[in-house]
DNA sequence: TCGAGTGATACGCTATAGCGTAAAAAGTGA
DNA sequence: TCACTTTTTACGCTATAGCGTATCACTCGA
């Protein structure tokens, strides 16, 4: 389950991914996050124009984080040591 | 350089340290964005009503991605092999 | 000393996010 | 098939992002 994202519908795609491993519905984040399920659905559906404020609330609520990562870097030597 | 980021600041920070990385300017950014200064900015200083394309068009620009990751995920073993 | 480069901030404008509310559409299980 | 859950979409509304343009503070080298 490779998590990388470089665009709305690929961030979009991984918190629906992630949200389904946990067995939660759109709901469930919703009452989390005080978003309303139709804000969770574009959000999940790729939609750029989501506010950044929108996007860390539903990763809060998933207990993920962002890290920022060279482009294509899979993970190199260095990174470990 | 750890490039964590959980909220809005903490994404503006880690976006202004790589910007600095590179040698360029917010004005470099915006060439290459098609972004104002002022967009630069407010995203550098930790603006969370700013939209996921901006975003996501600075991280391009910057040669960067974004991994979603479980929180206070300090790289496990198994993530390694 | 001072002019150039950099970054922050302001004003008026248009486009749109997210809200409440609602309903339709799609998925799911008996 | 049918009822229930989940997700998507719509409408009217308010707040605000990002735009063009411009100004102002700060830094720094000539």
């Amino acid at each position: 389950m490779d998590l990388t994202a470089r665009t709305a519908e690929q961030i979009g795609e991984a918190l629906r991914r992630t949200r389904k491993t946990r067995g939660w519905t759109q709901s469930d984040i919703s009452a989390r996050t005080n978003l309303r399920v139709a804000t969770i659905s574009s959000l999940e559906n790729g939609d750029a124009g989501t506010k950044l404020a929108t996007v860390l609330a539903v990763m809060a609520a998933l207990g993920l984080e962002f890290r920022l990562v060279e482009r294509g870097g899979s993970l190199e030597i260095e990174d470990i040591f």
